[in-house]
DNA sequence: TGATTTCACTTAACGCTGTTAAGTGAAAAA
DNA sequence: TTTTTCACTTAACAGCGTTAAGTGAAATCA
């Protein structure tokens, strides 16, 4: 009865084969010039084939995108394994691995964080719960409150200090992404910026609390 | 002899229309869901006859934009006219000018701000010289020089200064309209915190220049 | 006035796209 | 050996941006 176990197993690896090739395609042109039809002939299937394995080409990209997500995620999670404890050095390095992460993948990260939402108006936009971009942003907010509570940053309302820092990383991030024509100053010059810019925002030093 | 000019005025006339019911169906359901079949159906043309007034439908979409943001620059002018020789409020006013811009006109900043790039890959991109894009960042440039002169941002390099702040107010725009399924906190909060959080971080504290 | 030219606009078509319904044929089960 | 299953394909639909060729009324010229 072992014939089951070897079709799904070849289903899983045909799985894995469309997923590959999509994700290649992908990466090197770009979402909007993958066609499934490309992606079948490279496969060497036809192109309605694909749409035995994924709901239609959105699911496809979704999956891949959050298959190369994960990468962030380990990326971020080595960092606080590595300074536990140092959530501000956490979050500095988390902020630059997050751009770094973007301008390494931009073309995922321009379907899961640039682009979502006027493309796929109508359709149930990939669900955030539980997704990639979720635990990226939690870490966001966990070493937000780890240097709030160690007097590093100053008191507030940690969902609006981690949105606040999302906001200035996207921002770089996908700045640099679409406008590469932009005469931008040196891309670690402007990325160290925006880091110490924010950071030094939120930060408390002691002598302005006093003054205010 | 007035035949010549009669027809002008009429092609004029229709050029606009064009571009009227391009703009009102392109901000009704953005950039992806408006073909050009539907517009030249509303102006009850047949789709071809738009291609002897824009080149293609970038175009259009360049000219429609291009017109909106006009308004943006007039904002920002008035700004700058109001409060002359006070760089750092109009810096900031100007800054909250822009984010409600981009979340009044969402489709229209999405193309000119948050996608531009990979969809129109190998497509000469719409000019950035002499683009109201260009003149909204310059605006953004002669406040910090101005600010700086005055005291008032920690003086450094101009473009870089003027980059981080592109950075945080196209963060909180973009996010903000790509990303509405996103639990943010309330919107006047957030976008007041990126403002302050950025002005901060950039600021020259006094208090620690007069210590030393 | 009648013939000719101009030119704004349309028709038809090309080669793409994502996606679906129906059909096929080899392998597994009976 | 017959029947059933099911992974995969073929053919098609309805849409897209865009171009080449054609049409017909208005303006110009004779």
């Amino acid at each position: 009865m072992g014939v089951k176990e070897r079709r799904d197993r070849e289903k899983e690896n045909l799985r894995q084969e469309i997923l590959d090739a999509a994700s290649e395609l992908f990466a090197k042109k770009g979402y909007a010039h993958v066609s499934m039809r490309k992606i079948a002939e490279k496969i060497e299937y036809s192109p309605t084939t694909i749409y035995l394995y994924f709901k239609d080409k959105t699911d496809l990209l979704n999956e891949i995108c959050e298959e190369t997500f994960g990468k962030l995620i380990e990326t971020v999670s080595l960092i606080e394994a590595e300074s536990k404890d140092e959530p501000l050095e956490c979050l500095e390095k988390g902020m630059r691995a997050y751009i770094e992460f973007g301008l390494k993948y931009p073309n995922h990260y321009e379907v899961t964080l640039i682009t979502p939402i006027m493309d796929f108006l109508g359709k149930e936009l990939h669900p955030y719960e539980g997704s990639s971009g979720q635990k990226a942003f939690e870490y966001i907010v966990r070493q937000v409150a780890g240097s709030m509570e160690k007097g590093q940053l100053a008191k507030g309302d940690v969902a609006a200090v981690s949105q606040t820092i999302w906001a200035a990383i996207h921002g770089v991030t996908s700045l640099l992404i679409s406008h590469q024509d932009f005469p931008f100053v040196d891309q670690k010059v402007l990325i160290d910026k925006v880091i110490r810019t924010t950071i030094k925002g939120l930060r408390v030093d002691s002598l302005i609390e006093i003054e205010n």
